[in-house]
DNA sequence: CCGCTATTTGGAATAGTTCCAATTCTCACT
DNA sequence: AGTGAGAATTGGAACTATTCCAAATAGCGG
């Protein structure tokens, strides 16, 4: 608790140590690319683009880095559920609610009407084949005696 | 065309059809075994059930099976984007349009009002932490004076 | 019944990611 | 400044989901 704090250069520092983690020169570089370029990179296209600057850096930091950064908020990822793909039948509109507990994924009825509105947030030549909408989070643990395996279970890994 | 059309006892054979595609056991079974459990079962998963059945099929069907069912619209392929996962350091509340012709990743602001929207869908024993909302298909190609790189590239693989 | 093509099959190959054990780094404390 | 403890990084091996491929099979049209 010395000490002259640096008067908050970087958002990320701050972030970082508001979660208890350090900075790193890992970190900043990978965040830095992030910021630079957003054209949402894979990782390995990071790990390229890493490298420019440290040269040493492995894929697998990479990885550590980029899971850091999206636990403090500062990224998404956009493929959250990175197991198997799931199949399901069901063709009306409808979304899904993936439960963390569980990992069981519901159906949720989509009114069209709302179905429209979120099409039309697209900018006018954008043509959308299909729309996805996911939510992740908890859903009500069905009390008591259920053994119902009401719409899915998936044996959480 | 010469003849005594069954009366449609299925609706699986006849999409088959219009897709100029065989009815097989497999493609029946697998069918039959995601309408019987709508569970959003993984391919592993279809495939154990199918065995059940089929004791031979391979599992390499299974995933044939699976996505000429997709082709077929008659089921849906939960993890649309098999690729690997991309970050993105936006924090303002998007959605995302993934562009099949260019692989690149586009950002579209999402209208908090919009946002509440979608998340009132949600039954109240519902508790989502996030939403994911994707648009696949086609953006103009930014002819002429755009080089807005709004957001991103990815070499279309 | 024959041939042709669609389909299935098993196994090998690939891709993305995670895991792990060993090393290096940093900070806090003396 | 020196040291010990915990964090973070590293490289490589391991894993998992999926695709690819070439050979075998099956089923329809003639």
């Amino acid at each position: 608790m010395s000490t002259a704090l640096p008067t908050a250069p970087d958002a990320l520092a701050q972030r970082l140590a508001d979660s208890g983690l350090r900075s790193t020169p890992q970190r900043e570089v990978v965040y830095d690319v992030l910021l630079k370029k957003r054209d949402h990179p894979t990782a390995d296209e990071v790990f390229v683009r890493v490298k420019a600057e440290l040269p040493t850096i492995s894929l697998a930091t990479v990885y550590n880095c980029l899971e850091t950064l999206v636990q403090c908020d500062l990224v998404r990822a956009v493929n959250f559920e990175r197991g198997p793909t799931r199949y399901c039948p069901n063709l009306r509109p409808h979304a899904h609610f993936h439960d963390e507990r569980s990992g069981a994924t519901h159906d949720i009825d989509l009114p069209p009407e709302l179905l429209e509105r979120v099409n039309a947030i697209l900018p006018p030549d954008y043509d959308a084949k299909s729309v996805e909408i996911i939510f992740r989070g908890k859903a009500a643990a069905p009390r008591s005696s259920e053994h119902r395996v009401a719409s899915s279970e998936h044996s959480a890994r």
